[in-house]
RNA sequence: GCCUUAGUGGCUCAGCCGGUAGAGCGAUACCUUGGUAAGGUAUAGGCCGGGGGUUCGAAUCCCCCCUAAGGCUCCA
């Protein structure tokens, strides 16, 4: 907001005729003069829209402050337009400013507001003291810190575990990344001052990197990056729609002239991308609810259909997070998230889903082989009404789970649920999540008939069932950064760019390496080729800087015989074995799990340097 | 966004109390036809993040901006 105080003898105003926005007065409004007024010509903005309450208390400040300091007798607010060239909407502009006006007026200050959307003639005598001019843009931020966060009260943590509830200081049964975990959550987390490992090698791995001729926090993918994208986004199409889910897909942005739009938006405050572009306000999702519960609103739903997913993968959703909040694959301004939407009937079938959703989460973990460690959060009141349910929930994850328990509930769910990796510094990656939402359904208009034929609103779940696609590549690296410690660092079987790789000895041997090679490629195995003219020594160092899990080096021992030598990353030891027994191996430890081919030539020469 | 630190060939870094721009890896070419984590030789490659200032002279000193990392805070 902009505004622009003059300290005047007098302001004349007289309303000529309506605009399009005009708000109805009375006779008396039409025409008003004040004398030794402090006018407050001002103009609320597009930004102000995100948080309307803040901008107008300090706003509030601003105009007390000057009043004071130039001993005025009256304030005049003014709308003035022409003091920004981002204008809010007018009907965000006439809520702000009736709101500075009645915060005033019930301090008990003479205030008055000249009547808005209304062309007017005026005449304003400035005193032209120091003071008498002045200008200022007033944002939700220089509202001091301490004054947003006094609101509500604080959560109370307590430990879960074979249906104990504990207070985290009397418990001492932690296993590792639960205690950091839980340390973190405290605010107690010490740190080292590092940098994630995942992010140098995102980079060295040839996965992804920063664009810095895109805004902060967008990454490029190359191809091997881009694959394991591609693997992960296969793995949750397909546990999700193997639990009766749907696949739908939504368009990336909206109109915040949707009230519904508007105030699940407003949950994100700032953290929004806004585009102009027009005549329409847009904002771009910061998650997939947007478009799945316009379909949900739209759609004719009846008891029997429920419940009912609907799932997508958001590429993308964009926040707008903090510059300094952005780091590698953990912390992204665009990011890609499974997003599956669940509707229930009421809180008994919510909670049942849930319950399945667990179940799900869990899997996850189990196939990507990361450790989650959980956190319970519930509203106080949620907490009272179904203890049970929430300990059945804890023992599912089989080892102590963080309970945050929030005296009120200050967002849309009651109830929720993370799974959180741990990286390399001790600190949690926020991957699953699943979230009991008891607004939007009312909020966005969804309605079902129930068995008496009467319009319902339903309960919703919002489930990602790995977090999102970057988190769980972060997550994967991190651990093998962990495992750098003890062992040769790898990426799952499943995951792995080049499965294997074979390296033929000298050019003879090119032919024969080239026919294994089709061979697998056959069998639905990622391999290729190190065909360049280097030592043998070379090429296997260079097959361990690209984890290859298996390596074949063929040479005449492999022309004579139908036995060759693996190289096994995992174990770190050479196996002598067919072709076929390779293939076998890897097909069981692959099993269903997805495949895609080499996104790269087969012959290592071929292939371009990122 | 704020505070701290950093930005030098594609990558990792040295040079930084001012005086001709350096190394290793990688790339390219040639030699080597080699059996399990770097074979040899040579060559190319730089607006020293951008802009301004101080100076005879700036990668080096000063100011502003951009980008990144760490911390604060919030999240998937």
């Amino acid at each position: 907001m902009r505004i622009l105080l003059i300290h005047s003898d007098h302001l004349k105003y007289q309303t000529k005729s309506k605009t399009r926005i005009a708000e109805k007065i009375s006779e008396e409004e039409k025409a008003g003069e004040f004398i030794n007024a402090l006018v407050v010509f001002t103009a609320v903005e597009k930004e102000d829209e995100a948080k309307p309450e803040e901008i107008a208390e300090n706003a509030v400040k601003e105009i007390i402050d000057v009043f004071r300091n130039v001993k005025a007798e009256n304030i005049v607010i003014y709308p003035y337009a022409h003091l920004s060239s981002s204008l809010s909407s007018p009907k965000s502009a006439k809520t702000i400013l009736t709101n500075i006006e009645s915060k005033l007026a019930k301090m008990d200050l003479p205030v008055s507001r000249v009547p808005f959307g209304w062309y007017k003639s005026f005449e304003v005598s400035c005193k032209g003291h120091p003071l008498s001019e002045l200008s200022r843009s007033i944002t939700p931020l220089s509202l001091p810190k301490e004054e947003i966060e006094e609101k509500g009260e604080k959560s109370q943590f307590f430990i879960l575990y074979n249906g104990e509830c504990t207070d985290p200081e009397q418990f001492d049964d932690f296993n590792q990344d639960m205690k950091k975990l839980m340390d973190y959550e405290l605010g107690r987390g010490e740190s080292s001052g590092e940098e994630p490992p995942h992010v140098k090698l995102m980079r060295e791995k040839k996965l992804a990197d920063y664009e810095p001729s895109a805004d902060v926090g967008h990454l490029r993918w190359y191809p091997k990056g881009r694959l394991i994208r591609d693997l992960l986004s296969d793995y949750v199409y397909t546990l999700v729609t193997d639990h009766g889910a749907m696949p739908v897909e939504t368009p990336i942005m909206y109109d915040l002239a949707d009230d519904a739009i508007r105030v699940h938006a407003e949950k994100f405050g700032e953290r929004q991308y806004r585009m102009g572009g027009g005549k329409k306000d847009l904002m771009l999702r910061y998650a997939c609810c947007f478009g799945a519960f316009r379909i949900l609103s739209d759609s004719f739903l009846t008891w029997k259909n429920l419940p009912v997913g609907i799932y997508e993968l958001s590429t993308y959703s964009f926040r707008l997070e903090k510059k300094g909040e952005v780091v590698g694959l953990k912390r992204l301004r665009g990011f890609t998230m499974p997003d599956l939407h669940t509707v229930c009937v009421d809180l008994a079938q919510s909670m049942e889903e849930f319950q399945k959703q667990i179940e799900m989460c869990k899997k996850t973990g189990e196939d990507l082989k990361v450790n989650y460690e959980v956190i319970i959060r519930t509203t106080a009141e949620f907490m009272q009404e179904n203890k049970d349910w929430i300990n059945h929930a804890a023992e599912k994850i089989g080892k102590p789970v963080l309970l945050e328990i929030l005296p009120e509930r200050k967002h849309y769910w009651v109830c929720k649920m993370d799974f959180a990796a741990i990286d390399y510094l001790g600190r949690p990656i926020e991957n699953p999540t699943i979230q009991m939402d008891v607004e939007s359904g009312e909020r966005f208009g969804i309605t079902y008939i129930d068995s008496e034929e009467h319009d319902n609103h339903p309960i919703i779940l919002h489930c990602s069932p790995t977090g999102s696609i970057e988190r769980v590549i972060c997550s994967l690296l991190e651990k093998s950064a962990l495992d750098m410690k003890e062992k040769a660092p790898m990426l799952p079987l499943w995951l792995a760019p080049t499965q294997v790789r074979i390296i033929p000895i000298t050019e003879r041997h090119l032919e024969h390496a080239a026919k294994l090679a089709r061979e697998l490629r056959n069998a639905h195995i990622r391999v290729d080729v190190d065909e360049r003219p280097e030592t043998v020594g070379k090429k296997i160092r260079s097959a361990g800087g690209e984890w290859v899990p298996f390596v074949i080096v063929i040479g005449d021992r492999e022309l004579e015989g139908a036995e060759l030598t693996i190289n096994v990353r995992e174990t770190g030891q050479k196996v002598s074995m067919g072709l076929q027994e390779l293939i076998d191996i890897i097909r069981l430890e692959t099993k269903g799990m997805p495949y895609r081919p080499l996104p790269l030539p087969m012959n290592i020469s071929r292939r371009v340097n990122f």
